[in-house]
DNA sequence: ACGGTCACG
DNA sequence: ACGTACGTGACCGTA
């Protein structure tokens, strides 16, 4: 019997199953219908017609040429989705994870050489089959060579062999395709042919001469003037659209008789599977896969029993299993809240067994903080096995780490805390908790339901760890990740729980007053409001305000949202002098803020204990690489206006201590565009210590220093500012209240000025849309999956988002390295001062009078030095009783 | 749960 | 013609 040769047209493949199937995302955000639906049409080959070869033929070359290819498909030319365009990477990856040779040449289209090679491989003596959505390749049916022909999206194949053919073509010779084409041409392939002729025509031609040349040679007998002539007129058309049309057979690819068998590696086919979340495939695989391969795709069913450790002599087993296997996973349960944390019960898996141990000092594992008492004896359990957290021989997977030391467990030795490290891999996730990235990485594994016992929901956690653990370590490898997880995230944990722990000190006494007063005068301005507009309503409902505004007293609508009317400040601002009212509004709006948010809102969260607010800073929310600060955020307290600064006077050095002192770095991010775009002005005027928004005015606007007016250095400011966002004339205009021409204008002198700066972000935007993310100068990466989306608003979006993130992430990674060394020479200095908070670009700290020369010199070190720029990094500090006065 | 609003860098 | 500045979190009212 004569052996089986396949070959796939990648593109054609790839595109007929992205149409056929919903857009499907896996959790990591690739998108990945169109390998699923080529993955379905291996699998059905493989079972159906036990290929004995198979090979994937696709174009080599740009992406701008793939575009092309796939933009003239059917006679459409709508851009490429990216959604599309993201997953030829992914069909790579797919190939080589079946062991399939994917065939491209530089040069040649994917046509040519699956005609080449379907020949070659006839030649050798195979039965071969062009499996292709492509009608074109309809021509290379012979005897031994078939087409294979997608219908139904891809769902059915419809076979041609010669005896097909020619049924569905009415006796034609299927290489007779190609003077069809000639002499009709294809829209659709941009083949001109020749006006006048279609398929009817063009059939009665080739039925009486068989070519385009035995046409031409015989234009004379041809019937009806107008046709001769069409004819005559348009030879080079006719021999040009044939040879357009005509699949070369002489492609320099050789018939590989070892490459193109299959060698389906199991464990890399699951992998592949596992890793974009394509869980029906996992199933479908396994009469490909070696049984041991069919075992871990199949561990969903095998997921071990939670075993209970309630006794030393267990615990003590478990110690050493952990320690001869040089690793453990774990995943703890903590109760109480910073700064008093206990870990209460622990999850941890080993040697794919999975176990849960009840830590809780009272035995009363379960319950809420309430029984916290941080003075109970250590649990027995818990001795045992706390020693495998600090011992170096053993690695620990582990999941927020930072809990763990607000339970003061001394974890030491090689730790990989996956919550960073998925953090790290996508940051623009929204979940890290163990069963999304489970989700993510080990799709197989299927969480427990809601309301499963905590033992076996925990223990569950540490078997799943175990179980993602390499995968996910695999792609911080891959990506490059592992530096800033090693230098930068993995230390800077510490940091942050000894913030957390800390705290800050709030006058409660001032802060409950202030409430006092606030409320009557928020009171005061509610009634007065009332009276203003004739009614009773609430100030507080957008919907009943605008109806008040816009409809009972009829005020001119400046803006409407996706509700109603709007009734921002910006439009307040407007409504100024149309109404009295208006001006109660902003301030009734203003004072609301105040007490709302930050009087009572931060009231609630004073330790009592401490009569400190403990604020969470969140290492895993921004795409950018900032952290985030919650209960309470800590980063957006006032200080802009006169009102909201006396909030900050609230926040006082504790006892102990006598000064709060802020740090804060003088422009960092444009001081990071000008090192990461070389911008030669940015560089000179930073050296030279000017001030920037002034000259950037003087540059802008052609004039002197001395003449720079405030207005001029206001809208130079503004233009800076618009550069780090990513800049539109539409944003510059409206922040400027200025018009989008002269914003444009402004923008335009702006580039002709920094051609570095210019430079620095077309080659930031390129890049994005060539790479589908961006990184900072640490190698931090986020993936803008909709950079080349064909939607004008998202694609513009994430352009300005591949401008700033370079920029915003370059400075937060800056400051978490200086954070990370300012930590370290205090402790290693024993001062008592100590970091409170992180605004960004500003650390605040509680320090003691006399260490107030060594604690400014640390900062200095630690912030100005950590890095070597083009341009000098410098910091501003200020001290004072309160944090309103150190400013 | 979501949109509108407003506080910060 | 379209309609946006980048990154966050908390509160309120409304669905």
């Amino acid at each position: 019997m004569k052996k089986k040769f396949f070959i796939l047209d990648g593109s054609s493949l790839l595109y007929r199953a992205f149409y056929a199937l919903p857009l499907l995302e896996s959790k990591s955000g690739e998108f990945t219908n169109a390998i699923y639906g080529f993955s379905n049409m291996l699998v059905k080959l493989m079972t159906e017609w036990k290929p004995d070869y198979l090979v994937i033929a696709f174009d080599a070359g740009k992406k701008t040429f793939r575009n092309e290819m796939f933009a003239e498909y059917k006679g459409t030319r709508k851009p490429t989705p990216p959604e599309l365009l993201s997953q030829i990477p992914l069909l790579h990856e797919m190939a080589e994870a079946w062991g399939i040779s994917l065939v491209e040449l530089p040069g040649y289209e994917a046509d040519d050489i699956i005609g080449t090679l379907a020949n070659k491989a006839v030649d050798n003596g195979c039965e071969a089959y062009v499996v292709t959505g492509d009608r074109d390749a309809l021509q290379l049916v012979k005897p031994d060579l078939s087409v294979l022909f997608t219908k139904k999206g891809i769902s059915e194949l419809k076979v041609y062999d010669v005896t097909a053919f020619q049924e569905e073509y009415d006796g034609l010779d299927p290489i007779q395709l190609i003077d069809m084409k000639g002499l009709m041409g294809d829209t659709s392939d941009n083949i001109p042919g020749v006006p006048g002729v279609g398929p009817k025509t063009a059939s009665k031609l080739l039925a009486a001469y068989g070519s385009v040349e035995e046409v031409l040679l015989h234009i004379e007998e041809i019937a009806g003037k107008k046709l001769q002539e069409n004819i005559r007129e348009n030879q080079q058309m006719a021999i040009l659209s044939k040879k357009l049309a005509t699949i070369r057979l002489d492609v320099p690819v050789e018939f590989d008789d070892t490459a193109f068998k299959i060698t389906t590696a199991g464990n890399e086919l699951t992998r592949f599977y596992t890793r974009y979340n394509i869980k029906s495939m996992l199933k479908a695989i396994q009469p490909f896969i070696s049984e041991g391969v069919a075992v871990e795709a199949a561990s969903e069913e095998r997921l071990p029993e939670c075993q209970v450790i309630n006794d030393a002599s267990a615990a003590k087993k478990l110690v050493d299993e952990c320690r001869q296997a040089g690793r453990i996973s774990a995943a703890a349960v903590f109760s109480g809240k910073i700064p008093s944390v206990a870990l209460t019960g622990l999850g941890v898996a080993v040697n794919g067994k999975r176990y849960f141990v009840d830590v809780s000092t009272k035995g009363d594992f379960g319950q809420d903080s309430l029984f916290f008492d941080e003075n109970a004896a250590e649990n027995e359990l818990w001795k045992i096995l706390k020693v495998l957290f600090s011992d170096e021989s053993v690695v620990k997977y582990i999941h927020g780490l930072k809990n763990y030391y607000h339970a003061n467990v001394e974890v030491t030795g090689k730790v990989y805390d996956l919550e960073l490290i998925g953090y790290l891999l996508n940051p623009a996730s929204s979940k890290y908790d163990v069963s999304e990235l489970a989700a993510a990485f080990a799709p197989t594994l299927t969480a427990p339901e809601k309301g499963t016992d905590i033992y076996n929901n925990v223990s569950w956690q540490a078997f799943a760890l175990e179980h993602f653990s390499e995968d996910m370590l695999h792609q911080l490898e891959e990506k490059e990740l592992e530096k800033l997880y090693n230098d930068m995230e993995l230390p800077l944990v510490d940091v942050l729980a000894d913030m957390e722990k800390n705290g800050i000190y709030v006058n409660r006494k001032n802060l409950h007053e202030q409430s006092v007063a606030v409320g009557k005068t928020i009171a005061d301005l509610d009634k007065e409001i009332r009276e203003l507009a004739g009614m009773d309503f609430n100030v507080n409902s957008p919907k009943q305000l605008g109806e008040v505004l816009f409809e009972k007293l009829g005020l001119p609508v400046i803006k409407k949202t996706k509700t109603g009317y709007s009734t921002n400040a910006e439009v307040l601002n407007q409504l100024r002098g149309e109404h009295p009212v208006i001006e109660k509004i902003l301030s009734y709006r203003l004072w609301t803020k105040l007490k709302s948010t930050y009087l009572d809102g931060i009231s609630q969260l004073i330790d009592s204990g401490t009569n400190r607010v403990h604020t969470s800073f969140n290492q895993t929310v921004t795409a950018t690489g900032r952290l985030s600060s919650s209960d309470p955020n800590l980063q957006n307290i006032p200080v802009r206006t006169e009102e909201g600064k006396k909030i900050r006077q609230l926040f006082e050095p504790g006892a102990g201590y006598d000064y709060l002192l802020s740090a804060d770095y003088s422009q960092i991010e444009l001081r990071v565009l000008a090192h990461m775009s070389q911008d030669e002005n940015f560089i000179k005027a930073f050296k030279n210590n000017e001030d920037i928004h002034a000259r950037t005015a003087a540059e802008v606007f052609g004039i002197p220093m001395e003449e720079v007016t405030p207005t001029l250095r206001r809208h130079a400011k503004a233009v800076n500012f618009g550069i780090v966002y990513g800049i539109s004339d539409y944003g510059l205009s409206q922040d400027l209240g200025i018009t989008r021409k002269e914003a444009a204008g402004y923008i335009d002198s702006y580039f002709e000025k920094c051609k570095g700066v210019k430079t620095f972000i077309d080659k930031v935007v390129e890049d994005a849309h060539a790479k589908g993310y961006v990184q900072t100068a640490y190698g931090r990466r986020r993936e803008l999956s909709s950079i080349n989306s064909s939607n004008y608003m998202q694609r513009m979006l994430a352009e300005r988002m591949a401008m700033n993130t370079p920029i915003q992430g370059t400075a937060a990674d800056i400051i978490k390295l200086a954070m990370i060394k300012a930590h370290k020479m205090i402790k290693d200095a024993k001062l008592k001062s100590r970091i409170l908070l992180q605004v960004h670009d500003e650390l605040v700290l509680e320090v003691v009078e006399s260490e107030l020369e060594a604690v400014k010199s640390i900062l200095k070190d630690a912030m100005e030095n950590i890095v070597s720029l083009s341009v000098p990094l410098s910091i501003d500090i200020s001290m004072g009783k309160n944090w309103a006065e150190a400013k």
